[in-house]
DNA sequence: TATTAAATGCAAATGATTTGCATTTGAAAT
DNA sequence: ATTTCAAATGCAAATCATTTGCATTTAATA
């Protein structure tokens, strides 16, 4: 059984709102890492709605306390996604821009090597790989 | 013997101005990845000036040869960096910004595999690992 | 040296994200 | 249930990195 909606915000230790709601109603069913915008409109379809700039302090919240996971993409909008144990990559298709998350993270072993022989506190990371997707290689 | 300015800009094929040799020869010396803001200021330092514009404009040219890597990090700012066989990764500090390349890619061997096995044509891939340097520790 | 497409500088435009402030709202206390 | 008030929201304006249009300059070739 999911995490509900509810579930998800009372970790964050702040009032339970209905934009609040909406914004991880979306997260929650949405497939792939998703822009403030996208979730702005994909409320809007709801039939609710929230102002853009509640989307964007909620995601910054929701970071800020590790509920969101935030991928900087390098079309310049930000791409946010629930956590799901600390982190997740993915493989991003340059032409759809659609992306499939990777089950496992190729990094585990080597961070903490990496770590130490250049005398970092290592606290996180980014990985990204970029291909062409099933779908747009037949077209 | 490294190349020379005059090298790296061959290879575009463009022509060869007062404007995009010092670009070039400020991401030469750089220790880190630069923003374009970075390299405005440091080409002003030596004496000569470009404008801003024209040193996104050179970075873009560059980037789309493969000369440069573009690094978009979690700040709103891009930083480049000449390309070394093809890509580097950095282990960036979250508090100073400085960044150490790591001279190997953890991902090599996976990243085949990983492309395999969800049907992608694998382009490339984007990696930065997060944490505190050995200066920043201290203080 | 003359020619001309390419490159530059400048100022204005863009687009994602942030912020100030007046208003509204959730939740704790009554 | 009502009061109370800090926290959250909406809105419009501000920010800030990056891009673009256009008039002017310049490198490369004839």
């Amino acid at each position: 059984m999911g995490k509900t909606t509810d579930d998800i915000l009372a970790k964050i230790g702040c009032k339970n709102t209905k934009s609040r709601k909406a914004v991880v109603e979306i997260l929650q069913s949405a497939e792939n890492p998703l822009s403030a915008e996208d979730i702005f409109f994909a409320v809007k379809k709801q039939g609710s709605s929230v102002n853009l700039s509640t989307v964007y302090r909620t995601l910054d919240l929701m970071e800020s306390k590790s509920l969101v996971n935030k991928i900087v993409m390098g079309d310049g909008k930000a791409r946010y996604e629930l956590t799901v144990d600390g982190h997740r990559h993915h493989l991003v298709c340059t032409n759809c821009h659609k992306s499939v998350p990777i089950d496992f993270c190729p990094l585990e072993k080597m961070e903490k090597d990496i770590g130490m022989r250049n005398d970092f506190d290592i606290t996180g990371h980014k990985l990204e790989i970029y291909g062409i997707c099933p779908k747009c290689k037949k077209e």
